[in-house]
DNA sequence: TAATAACCGAACTGTCCAGTACGGTTACAT
DNA sequence: ATGTAACCGTACTGGACAGTTCGGTTATTA
């Protein structure tokens, strides 16, 4: 007597599937410590799909890095716009939510530990991740200076230090303690970065 | 024939030997890449020698990274003290040169690494760290603030923004990639930071 | 100089894991 | 319906490494 549950997908969609699954187990307990078996076994797969689809561990951890990469800030890809006080804080708000997020200090702490081993991975993350922040934002900054409401000559200095200013301190203690942070908290940083950005950058 | 080199130090010396051979080989490799017989040749010594000193390899690369955190910002340890401009430009040259070194972005990539499975760990290299710097920092601007010369009603948090500004953007790129940066523009980079800082909290 | 504690080297155990092989099964296209 | 390509489960290979053991050696110190 068979089980007759949802029947097992072929092709395309099993290799979404086991990528998912590896996602999260990567995400979750880091490269060397995921073992391929174990992700069959979650993934209802055997490790022969696995090597079919991927090739070897390496190009599969690639992909999921690549597609997590891919998916930061992924929401909002249009121009930042809107007067400097409410964009700059709601940029500050959106980034610490979201890279002080579980998986964000995953995937982090996972590239930095592969980036000197596999270097392609760190230019993906950077590229699609905090470069992309960093080149929306300076965009920004640019067009605001020309358009009068701020006054950054160099907007990509710029850019890295509200980055820096916002990010680090949260991130930083979240990926080596177990701290974390309340909403207060958060406000009042992004607050007073804007705060200090805008006493500089301001008209 | 017995080759008479130097004869071989035995006690508290030889822990201290093979102590810094792991520590070049775990912040060149990572933990999980430099195996004990590997420390153990590297350091003309037997594995056993290792084990009765260390007891075993977590023990032993938790004694590096305590012995290496602590070296963190070693030399300067009394107050910060003198004219804001200067003190602030100082301290921010002198991070972003060691901070930026490889030495510390191995050791911050490792920890990073392996602070989920050793939380000790992190917490030891925070307090050493990147956590003294922010405090001694934040106790700068609070008496600073006192004696008129600056104006930073919340100090820590001034002091977690400028940590940031400063640091991130070249930290997080080295982590991440072989990017590295040329004396012109880290100096470019940390006189915006003071400036930035100054339009806020300066008088 | 004799006793001893620390050391060396080499071999061994047990475990874990990437990657492969294979016979049987299932979804799907024709 | 039937062929086939994708799948499953299991078992295997080969290699790596943490940690142990042991017989022999060397530095120390009393």
């Amino acid at each position: 007597m068979q089980c007759q549950a949802s029947p097992v997908p072929r092709g395309e969609k099993r290799r979404d599937q086991i990528a998912a699954v590896a996602e999260s187990m990567f995400l979750e307990r880091g490269y060397a410590e995921t073992t391929m078996q174990l992700i069959a076994e979650r993934a209802g797969a055997s490790k022969e799909t696995l090597y079919r689809h991927f090739g070897c561990k390496e190009a599969l951890f690639s992909e999921v890095v690549r597609r997590r990469s891919a998916m930061m800030m992924g929401g909002e890809d249009g121009e930042l716009s809107g007067p400097p006080k409410k964009v700059l804080l709601d940029l500050a708000l959106s980034m610490l939510s979201f890279l002080g997020g579980p998986d964000s200090i995953c995937l982090y702490r996972v590239v930095v530990a592969e980036a000197p081993r596999e270097p392609e991975l760190g230019r993906i993350f950077y590229e699609q991740g905090p470069g992309r922040v960093i080149s929306r934002l300076s965009d920004y900054l640019a067009r605001s200076t020309k358009g009068g409401e701020l006054r950054a000559p160099n907007p990509d200095i710029a850019a890295r230090l509200f980055l820096g200013a916002v990010v680090t301190y949260c991130q930083m203690l979240r990926l080596v303690t177990k701290a974390s942070f309340s909403k207060a908290e958060l406000k009042a940083h992004a607050n007073e970065a804007v705060s200090l950005f805008l006493a500089r950058y301001g008209v």
